[in-house]
DNA sequence: TACGTTACTGGACACTCTGTCTGGAACTGG
DNA sequence: CCAGTTCCAGACAGAGTGTCCAGTAACGTA
């Protein structure tokens, strides 16, 4: 019952040989017929696995969504209690190992589809979190929750996105999600000078 | 020697058939008969304007990134001294304005490059008014500089495009842009609990 | 208003890529 | 080993691309 050795060889060579191609030329410009060259799979073999192309990103960055989300589950309920930034280092470690295909992601390739799901369900993770926290303290939010967590999943994304893209690494992840936090956390971008009365 | 108003009206046309059928149907599943034919266009003659659909949008953004650019610079100088969030409500007013062809921008259609090129300008004037800032307060930053600017446009942007893809519009520009800075100076989206060295 | 110039039109062209369908070869798991 | 499946190469019609052309309409200017 178990998958074909064959089945899961060509699928895996088309995920690579997607993402590789995808960060030489960008997503538009590949044809099917490219993207099999690279996987070195007949394309009639293609079309017997993935309805198009379309078909075949969106299911790579489906199954990239629900490892991630494998590995934050753990890592939520005690997020709700106290805020510790568990999940945002295990977001920047999981892209660390992932690294090419969330610079297709992040870039934004395929009309930025697959963006969107990201960036959607990042918002709705941390809005779970907001809420519960919210529940938990009692505190009244100084600002509205969803801008909150679409400015707080911005400011995460684009950090990450930029740190991915950099060779070398400007720094270990841990570093890095510790700047955001502190950022999150304390503000100030800016020493002095600024009225917020204003 | 000025230009032919029969240009114009083709070219408008056609920017706006992009624009409008993008928010349709996505920008990857247009091809340049479809614009032509909401723009009330022969197909020959996108042509003679443009190489290809890319080139189209390419140019409209382009257009836009300028137009934002003129209104941007006057404001510049003044924030150098002192921060006073014009920018970023200038942005927010522009992005009123043209509302649906930012929504294209930030949705990534175009595999993401028109929002990259965006983002990476906004990041490019951020970055200007941080180390004019710097030098001129003499303050050494707590952050690395391109985190900070990074950072903050991530937050922007997320916040615009939620903002300007809500049906009504959840609060006026004034407002939104004033959250933002609140938090980008002030920081603590959280009520309490969380301690920094962890 | 008349005129030379420029832009738009509609149709035709070769070309590329798509998605589907063969029959036969190669491989797999039991 | 063998029944079952997956892969392969090649052929196919259809859609979209980008270019070209000759005829027509609109333009700016004098």
């Amino acid at each position: 019952m178990a998958e074909d050795r064959r089945t899961r060889r060509t699928r895996r060579s088309l995920r690579d040989g997607l993402v590789a191609l995808v960060l030489e030329r960008g997503y538009a410009g590949l044809t099917v017929e490219d993207i099999t060259e690279r996987a070195d799979v007949a394309r009639a073999t293609f079309y017997s696995h993935y309805r198009d192309k379309d078909d075949l990103f969106t299911r790579v960055t489906t199954e990239l969504l629900q490892e991630l989300d494998e590995r934050m589950h753990p890592l939520a309920e005690e997020t709700e209690i106290g805020f510790t930034g568990k999940p945002l280092l295990e977001l920047f470690r999981h892209a660390e190992q992932e690294r090419d295909l969330y610079r297709v992601i992040l870039r934004g390739e395929g009309d930025g589809k697959a963006l969107r799901t990201f960036h959607d369900e990042s918002v709705r993770r941390v809005a779970e979190v907001f809420t519960a926290r919210a529940a938990h303290t009692g505190a009244e939010p100084r600002l509205p929750a969803e801008l909150l967590a679409r400015a707080w999943v911005g400011e995460q994304l684009a950090v990450l996105h930029w740190w991915l893209e950099q060779d070398p690494a400007p720094m270990p992840a841990e570093e890095a999600t510790r700047m955001l936090l502190d950022l999150a956390v304390h503000g100030r971008f800016w020493a002095s000078g600024y009225d917020a009365s204003t």
